[in-house]
Order: structure tokens, then sequence, then C-alpha cells
RNA sequence: GCUGGAGUAGCUCAGUUGGUCAGAGCUACGGUUUUGUAAACCGUGGGUCGAGAGUCCGAAUCUCUCCUCCAGCUCCA
């Protein structure tokens, strides 16, 4: 998507939070270190960030990590020395002649682009170090609480990749050493939680070299997990009026061309040839659809129309840009189009986002932030379709977000030239946001395939489309869920149910009993009636997260109970069997969060 | 794709300056044991040290190319 730049908005000094102003002091204190120990290192740019701060550097020979410490430790000593930061203005004339006395490129090629006749510097303390800057910081270093440097990465000058490429060291800065503990210790919990090290524990799936990067396999457990969502899914669409459909996995290249994909979409995969015909593997589903409802001619009357596919598809993407499952070749969407009638969007959208919402609360995932993508109110032109319709369907994703209690901001500009749109971002248990469902209109393909229907009055109109995915990429999802819940899945998701361990082989009869019985109820349970101690065995079952294991012995078989451990070393004690096989579907039944 | 880092058994890791450095624990397999709420005991396997080429009398260790992963950048109509 093309995106306008956002117009440089004068800054509000009184509004940037202190904290921030904290942190971008932080990056002037972390060049100033730099340079203590590197004078001839060439300096970019160095703002605050969530969390902290960056600065981007070019060191005349590289550094590593090893170094971040002594740079750290020199960072605490200006910051204990509590350096006043003084604004001062000189002309553009002496900022020139002082970054080519200096050496510095980089901040001369910044001078170029600021008008201002004065510019603004910033001087900490007797003049250790002076650097460009519009501000605003803390009025002395000693305000910057605690920091800790992170990491060093490579990063493009300007964010062009046909620029030079620095070294961007990043550091962590809060008020209070309390608050960055914290934070380390969240980060410490989400390197625990990463999906890519728990998934393949978990068995839930793999990565083969062999096979090819960045395509996912899933494993019996993983496919159980995909399966349970995607019969939920099936089910809660179907009940919201969709029909579902099957399409292959690959298309003529000029379908690809009809929509015009191929012309825009670089993540296409490469073409192949059949019987001398340009194929490709299907990177969206939304051109098979679009075939589908032209398929017959449409009356007012079927509109709304509501296709609906789980299905994979296939991108390209660049080799850095993989990451575990969160950004895949191969993807499987729980993809939607919807189409409707102009006068129907309003309604539609409501709809829409009941639907996502009731999702949502079902995955446990009921914190969530909506971004709304509308035109650039200034430049309307490029935007194709009737501004009406526009203006309506903005203010209804609008209002319905609102009405549904959702925090949502609008961005300007950001919307695609045929239509607006809806991100929402769903917040884990880390706090952490990933963006899930969108709620894309579309008011141009209807254009490119000629989707009408006849109206009321006889007449050919066109319909608008609205892509909607709910979860996404299921691969994706799954790995945002292993996340989420730290491998423990709720029980309706989870791979194995329950687990039965018998303490000795005398009860392995009375395991097979409840086996059988439970499996009748659709109950996904197992024996563990290996020759193990009965402590190894729960163990294993703790480590594989399994919700609930009933171990039983003479005690249960003499009373027809079973004794239930619910994961994390909560012993529930006796139960009767019927009673606990009650209690668990019900618990399914309600996707209960535990 | 770019910059940097990493790759030793299924897993987690050890392996000083190239010379018994191919190891440990867990796993797997075989046996003993028949277990009461997070690791019983004994034994046996298992690795072209990511792949290929090169330097050397000799390479897990040095060099080059490639592959994969990680961090970040860029990208994500």
């Amino acid at each position: 998507m093309k995106k306008s730049n956002p117009k440089k908005k004068k800054l509000d000094f009184d509004a940037v939070p202190q904290v921030e102003k904290m942190r971008h002091t932080a990056s002037h204190v972390l060049a100033q270190a730099v340079l203590k120990f590197y004078p001839d290192t060439k300096l970019g740019i160095g703002p605050a960030i969530d969390n902290g701060f960056y600065y981007d550097f070019e060191f005349k020979d590289p550094i590593s990590e090893e170094d971040l410490e002594k740079i750290e430790k020199e960072m605490k000593r200006i910051i204990k020395a509590d350096l006043p930061m003084k604004q001062e203005f000189v002309s553009r004339e002496e900022a020139f002649a002082y970054f080519k006395e200096k050496g510095q490129p980089y901040k001369a090629e910044l001078l170029e682009d600021i008008p201002d006749e004065q510019v603004s510097f910033y001087v900490t303390g007797d003049n250790e170090f002076r650097d460009m800057c519009r501000g605003p910081h803390v009025e002395s270093t000693g305000k910057i609480g605690a920091i800790k440097l992170q990491s060093i990465a490579g990063a493009y000058w300007r964010g062009d990749e046909k620029k030079p490429m620095l070294s961007r060291i990043y550091g962590l800065a809060f008020e209070t050493q309390e608050e960055l503990d914290k934070h380390l210790e969240m980060l410490e919990e989400a390197k625990k939680r990463d999906h890519r090290k728990l998934g393949p524990q978990l068995e839930l799936f793999m990565f083969s070299d062999l096979v090819g990067p960045a395509l996912p396999i899933l494993l019996p457990k993983g496919a159980i997990i995909r399966r349970e969502l995607e019969r939920y899914i099936i089910a809660k669409k179907e009940h919201y009026g969709h029909k579902f459909v099957n399409t292959p996995h690959i298309g003529k290249s000029d379908l690809y061309i009809k929509s015009k994909h191929w012309q825009k979409y670089d993540a296409m995969m490469p073409p192949l040839n059949i019987d001398g015909v340009e194929y490709t593997l299907k990177p969206m589903n939304c051109p098979h659809h679009f075939e589908i409802y032209r398929n017959s001619a449409k009356s007012y009357r079927d509109l709304p129309l509501r296709i609906a596919e789980n299905a994979t598809v296939y991108r390209y993407e660049k080799s850095g840009e993989t990451n575990g499952l969160l950004r895949v070749r191969a993807l499987t969407q729980d993809d939607s189009h919807w189409f409707v009638r102009y006068d129907q969007i309003e309604a539609e959208i409501e709809r829409a986002l009941q639907l996502m919402k009731e999702i949502y609360e079902d995955m446990g995932l009921s914190n969530y932030k909506a971004e709304i993508s509308i035109r650039d109110l200034e430049n309307t032109d490029k935007y194709i379709g009737d501004p009406k319709v526009w203006e309506n369907a903005e203010k209804t994703l609008e209002a319905v977000a609102t009405k549904f209690g959702i925090e949502n901001k609008v961005v300007e500009g950001e919307a695609a030239f045929y239509g607006p749109k809806i991100d929402l971002r769903a917040v884990d248990s880390l706090n952490r946001e990933w963006q899930l469902m969108t709620i894309q209109l579309d008011f141009n393909q209807p254009d490119n395939f000629d989707l009408v229907y006849t109206d009321k009055d006889g007449t050919e109109k066109k319909v608008a489309v609205l892509h909607i995915a709910i979860l996404g990429s299921i691969e994706r999802f799954l790995g945002i869920l292993i996340e989420h819940y730290a491998g423990a899945f709720p029980l309706w998701l989870s791979p194995v149910q329950v687990r039965i361990l018998p303490i000795a082989e005398a009860h392995h009869d009375y395991a097979n009993q409840l086996l059988a019985t439970m499996l009748e109820d659709g109950i996904r349970v197992e024996v563990d009636n290996r020759n193990e101690t009965l402590q190894y065995r729960i163990r294993e079952s703790e480590m594989d997260k399994t919700p609930y294991l009933l171990i039983v012995g003479d005690k249960e078989i003499n009373t027809q109970t079973v004794s239930v451990r619910a994961r994390g070393s909560k012993a529930i004690g006796l139960m009767q069997t019927d009673e606990f096989i009650r209690n668990i579907l019900k618990e399914i039944k309600d996707k209960a969060v535990k």
C-alpha cells in the first residue's frame, strides 16, 4: 500500500511526556559516551522509542556487543555527573561549518532539510557534547532514570535500503530501576514463551530445511489445534451467514493480471508453466472468490453474499522477513469476502465487528484496540469511488468501534486508494499488541471484475466488497496463542485434554476402561502406562501442559472414582468419574480460559 | 534483500593457542523395578562437528562459497 507522508506537525513541547524527554536525552548521552571511546564516529540520529532509545552511528571500525558494557558504564557516569542540557541556536552557516570541522556528514545532510535560519542545538554540560536537536530534553542528565544498553544492529541511514547501513545501538530507559527490572523480567518471560521454542518443544510444529524455509509443518498436536480453530471459525461464520467454498491453490496469471495484483503485488511467487500457460500459486483468495460471485447473475435480494474459505495461500516473503509462524510463505487465511450493496455497508460493518468480538472473546483475547485508516482529507482525489460513500464508511467504522467500546484511533491518510479499513490489535497476556483482524472495504475490485447485481428498478449496480479475515493467518494465530497462553492452551484447544496415569500394572484395566468411556464422549484422552514412576509421568505431563491428569490406583478402583490433578500442580482430589466427565465437557463447550 | 551474530547426537550444552576433542546429561532402545502427585537403577546405542571446497603432515578449530536460524533494518498492495 502506498502510504502518504504524514504532514510534519509542529512539535508541542509541553505535550511530550517526561519519560520521552528522558529517553531522548539518554540517546544524547549514548552518543557522548560513544564519542569518548570512538572519536572518529559519525553520528546519525538518536530518538526516543518505546521503552528506551537508540542512536545510529557509523563507526570507523565495527564494534561488537561486548563493547556496549564500557559504553554503558560511561553513560552511567555522565548521568551521575548530572550535566545540564542547554539549548542554543546557531546560524545555518555556523552549523554547517561545525559539522564540516567535526566530520559529521550525516548531520550536515539532516541540516539541509531543515529550513530554519537559526538551528537548535543541545549542549551537554560544559560543552562536553553538543548535538543538533530540536529537543525537548530533560534539564540535566541526572534526570535520566535507569538505563541499560540492549543490542547493536544495522539500520539503513534514513530507513532507505539504498543508503549506507549504520550501526544502531538500542538502549532501555525507565524512570526507575524497578520499572527497568520489571521490563527486563517481561522480556525474559516473553523469551520463555517464544512460540519458536515452545512450539517444537510441545510438538506442535516444525520446520525442515529440506522442505524449505518459512514453510511451517504442523505436527499432530498442532494439527489438532488448527482443526479446532477451523471447526470453530466455520461454525461461527456459518452462523453469521457465510457460504463456505473451496478453491484451488493455483490460478492463471491472467487472473491476477485482471485483479491487478500481478502488476503491484511484490509478494507473488514466481509463475509456473503448465501446458504452455502461465499459472501462479495464489497469494490471496479474492480473485477466486470474485469468480464465484460472477458464476451466476445476482439480484439485489442475493446481497449481502458472504463467501468464506479457510485457504492456504503462498507468498514470496523475502528471506530476512520470515519469522517463526508469524511470517511464513505458506499460510492459511480464514478469509471472507462480503459482497454488499452500498446501502448495506454500514450494517455489514457492524455485523463484522460483532462477529469479531464474539470470536476474540472465545479465544481469550478480549482486550483489543482498533486502528481506522481513512483518506488523506486534504488530497481526496486519489481515492476511487464516491466521496459520500467513503465518508459514510469511515464514520461507520469509527462509530461501530466506539459503540462496541473498542479503544480506537483514526489515522488519516492510511487508507488504500480503494477503500478505508479497520485493523484490530489484540493485547496478549504480556501486554504485547498483535495485529489480527482486518476489515478492508474495496470499491475497486468490483470494477476490475465487473461485480454487479440487478437492483429493484432493473438497473445494474456495482457491489462493494469487504475483505474480512478474523484470525488472519491460522499459523500466525497459532503462534500468537502459544505465546499468549505460554503453551498452556484452554481445554477446548488442548491437543491432549486428559491423561490417565495408572499407578501400577494392576490398575491398567481400570485406566483403559476410563479411556474408552471418555473417548466415547469425544474427549482427547490418553493413558500413560509406561513403565516409569508415577512422579516421572506426572512431570512429563506437566511439562507438556496437559490440562488434566487422572491418577488411578486401588483407592480409585474401589470407589469408582478418579484422582484429578489439574495443570500446574493443582490437585483437585477424588471425584466421581461421571462428575469429572460432565465438568470437563462443560469446560470444553464453554471454551473456558483457566 | 542488507548489516551483524550463531550452527557440535532427537534436546540442552562442554570442547584452552589446529595434534586421543568427538564428550556429558536428558531422550531413544534393552533389562531390573510395580511405583500415590514434577526426574528409580543398571546397561546399550546414537554425531561426515550445517554443506561443499581449500590451507596443512594433521581441521569441529584457519580461509572461501553456500545453506539455515537469530537480532535489527527494509518490506508486509
